[in-house]
DNA sequence: AATACGTGGCA
DNA sequence: TTGCCAAGTAT
């Protein structure tokens, strides 16, 4: 233990006004802490409630995850976002089944070998469900430590993340690892905020660096800034004479990977070749296209300029597949892995159909 | 090492 | 309206 007696305090204040009510926080099995831990990778806690509550009732145990279509998995995660997270999930799911015989494993070595753990995942595993000492590096963390040490630059630099886990290596302690990850963690989300820190109720002032200097809110370094690239593509929205609209299964990579959503169509093609790539591409047959407006998404690394068109179907093949019928109308527009301004031009689930 | 991967909240 | 970013990992 640090002479600072940095986990000491740190411990006393999660105990006074830390959070212990969780829903990862009851019956804490290593499955549950998983799931919650990939859940909450760049995703905020409220956010991640209702989805963690539904996952745990339909998903209880490995073996239900591992058993489960993997359409059921990603429409539970419909919405969440980073869907390669659920893909992750199952995969690791059934190679524990497989390869570890169905018990989770608890060495953060063999942890990291999972898909989708890394090291901070893996270590939040072994505290959380073990109590055994492991440091965890979370955005949460990162901004503690990187005040409290004055550590220059952006954590998302290599050199600065391995300066900040040199640090929470020396503060994780040997007793109540448990208490101290889930504390650093709500310190970070609670009181040592990116902007308005609390400094005045933190039980870690009396040692940090920024603090003392006044400058808390120059830590951590923020990213560099460039431009976003701007990307542009087609959604073509083909509706039939019935209303209802086509969609079709993505990718199992890239963008809303897995999930259904509107055709999409090669940006290169101009509004006037819309309808001979659609008949080509996707097999239909339209009559004449008419464009709606085009909007622009914004993601966290481009602008995603979206030039949707509506296209009425002549004539559709439509393959009957109830499975896939029964989990669009379950999960509606939500499900549909689309950015929310083209969700509201799906009138209603009853409306969507698929080729 | 740098980039891709979502979504919602907030200043 | 726009930019930033939140319990990171895979490639």
């Amino acid at each position: 233990m640090t002479a600072d007696c940095f986990a000491e305090n740190l411990l006393k204040w999660y105990d006074q006004h830390g959070r212990h009510d969780l829903p990862w926080h009851h019956n804490r099995t290593a499955y549950r802490v998983w799931v919650s831990e990939i859940m909450l990778q760049q995703t905020q806690v409220a956010t991640v409630i209702p989805y963690y509550q539904a996952f745990m009732v339909r998903f209880p145990d490995v073996q239900s995850l591992a058993e489960a279509p993997t359409d059921d998995v990603l429409s539970h995660w419909s919405g969440l976002g980073y869907y390669a997270r659920a893909r992750n999930l199952q995969k690791a799911a059934r190679t524990v089944m497989e390869d570890f015989g169905g018990t989770f494993p608890a060495a953060q070595e063999e942890l990291e070998t999972l898909t989708g753990i890394g090291r901070s995942t893996a270590a939040a595993i072994v505290a959380q469900a073990y109590n055994k000492r492991a440091a965890i590096l979370d955005g949460n963390v990162k901004r503690v430590l990187a005040r409290y040490h004055a550590v220059p630059g952006w954590p998302g630099q290599a050199s600065v993340q391995k300066q900040l886990w040199v640090h929470a290596e020396a503060h994780t302690p040997n007793e109540r690892v448990r208490d101290y990850t889930q504390g650093i963690m709500d310190l970070g989300a609670l009181v040592c905020t990116r902007t308005r820190p609390a400094c005045e109720d933190c039980p870690l002032k009396k040692g940090c660096t920024a603090y003392a200097r006044g400058e808390a809110t120059l830590y951590p370094g923020s990213k560099p800034k460039k431009t976003k690239p701007e990307k542009t593509t087609w959604m073509v929205i083909l509706e039939d004479r019935d209303g209802r609209i086509l969609l079709e299964r993505r990718p199992p990579s890239g963008i809303w990977g897995g999930l259904w959503s509107l055709p999409e169509l090669d940006p290169a093609y101009g509004a006037d070749e819309l309808q001979d790539a659609c008949e080509r591409s996707l097999g239909v047959d339209c009559t004449e296209p008419e464009l709606i407006d085009g909007f622009r998404h914004t993601f966290s690394h481009y602008h995603l300029h979206i030039q949707p068109a509506r296209l009425n179907v002549t004539r559709q093949n439509t393959v009957k597949d109830d499975a896939h019928q029964k989990w669009l109308h379950r999960h509606e527009a939500l499900a549909l892995g689309l950015p929310a301004p083209i969700r509201t031009l799906l009138t209603s689930p009853e409306q969507v159909s698929l080729l």
